[in-house]
RNA sequence: AAACAGGUUUGUUUCAUCGCUCUUUAUUUUAAGGGAGGAAAGUCCGGGCAACACAGGGCAAUUUGCCAUCUGAAAGGGUGGGUAUAUUUUCAGGAAUGAAAAUAUAACAGAUAGUGUCACAGAAAACAAGGUAGCCGUUUAUCUUGCAUAAGCGGUCAUAGUGAAAAUGUGAGGUAAGAGCUCACAUGUGCAAAUGGUAACAUUGGUACAGGACAAACCUCAAGUGUUGUAAGGCCAUGUAAACCCUGAUCUUGUGGCGGCCCGUCACAAAACUUCGGUUUAUCAGGGAGGGUAGGCUGCAUAGAUAAAUGAUGAAAACCGUUGACCUUGGUUAACGGGACAGAACCCGGCUUAUAGAACCUGUUUUUAU
RNA sequence: GGCACCGUAGUUCAAUGGAUAGAAUAAGCGUUUCCUAAACGUUUGAUGUAGGUUCGAUUCCUACCGGAGCCA
């Protein structure tokens, strides 16, 4: 099992961002809001993916940059789990934090694992529904 | 000794697992090494660096502003001194007040270069002015015949009153009453001088004057400042417009007819042709306006990227707090909890602001002892 | 990252250094009406924070806090 989590993996492409917000769908399980979107791009990972605390919700860079480290710790940790139900699917996602509150790594964890699960189900029954 | 306030310094360490970023080495993921701060923050200043501009001088705009000295490239900072204001203490005095000392604060050049502002109140707010208070003189009237009352005219600003601020203070002379009106002493300011001091400035006598505050109002004086910022700037890729307008230079150039084209020839000319709708009007350089692109490399570092690394989880040690136990009155031990402010994006130097805990210094208050 | 700018009632705006900080609108109460609206009257409500200059600060200066903006 692979735990690194390279550049290929994250989503930097200024363009590919702006078409996520545009025409990407959202899921909101309360601390996080997800944003996806399959894509036909090529690249050697399976999903690509980047993380967002909003400037708004909270005002000093330390606080943003700690919240953003926990989020790719969990991600980086179970993100396999994902890549095992997408099988050959591949899909851009956005993590945005929309809570006030400095939040720790339990509550992070939980939250995003959640919705993780939930990506991989929806994925699943749309890849159905399109052999249909 | 405790508490509080201010200042300076410091700003936890180690191990395990899984990772991130850069460099070198390898070449398919192997090895080695580097990886946040005192403020990285605010962007308030100064400089490097870059592009553009640039004969010289002035104007405008803007910054700084007691003196000496040290540090610094500069901005700025340190130390000492001077002056002013405030507070406290002591001394003198009946008091007003004065003198001395200590502490704190000061954007601390100029208000006698000029302009401007000073609400309300008040007679008057800076060229002084002069009232239905008051004081004084005088005219008329009254009857109580007076050091009277009322009205009018005039003098005056000491007294009262207004105000943040009322044209220096005390005493004497002077006067109808008064007034720097005059004199004495004092106070303050300017001028030139002497003495002390490197200087700011202080003291002394002379002379002229009596002048309100505000420059964090304009301004004056002195000293300085070219403008814009690494999203600067350089290179490559992608893409488009080979079209349009202006200027200059060059050339026989442009348009039309004929010969299939290159090209040649004929006609006309800044216009030519036309189906009367329109169509066409050379090359090069510079500028304008417009269109397109929405990526990368460099700038760029003995930390260093470009949706932006420096971490997450667990354990231990030291430190602090609470509770319990033991010996005993500050130690040991167990459990639980805590660790601030804050995250580099071109680089340096300063300033400002934030900061748990620890150490040191200063001040205030309280308690105890002498 | 760099550069420039703005903060006044719940909202939109005024106010030359002179004060009880104004106007419209909103909100509350009342009058009118059978009731509501409209109209009329009335009340409440603000200078972002902290210092300084000044007799006096929304205004001038300094430091913070907050909010919008520009760059190729």
């Amino acid at each position: 099992m692979n735990f690194t989590f390279t550049k290929a993996e994250r989503l930097c492409s200024k363009t590919a961002i702006d078409d996520l917000f545009a025409n990407g769908k959202s899921k909101t399980q309360f601390p996080f809001k997800l944003l996806y979107k399959p894509t036909e791009v090529e690249s050697p990972s399976p999903v690509r993916v980047m993380f967002v605390v909003p400037k708004k919700k909270h005002k000093r860079a330390n606080k943003r940059n700690s919240i953003k480290r926990r989020m790719r710790e969990v991600y980086r940790l179970n993100k396999h789990k994902l890549y095992e139900a997408l099988k050959a699917q591949k899909l851009d996602l956005m993590f945005i934090c929309l809570s006030n509150e400095e939040l720790e790594y339990a509550v992070i964890e939980k939250s995003m694992l959640q919705l993780m699960e939930a990506m991989g189900k929806q994925e699943f029954i749309q890849k159905n529904n399109d052999l249909q």
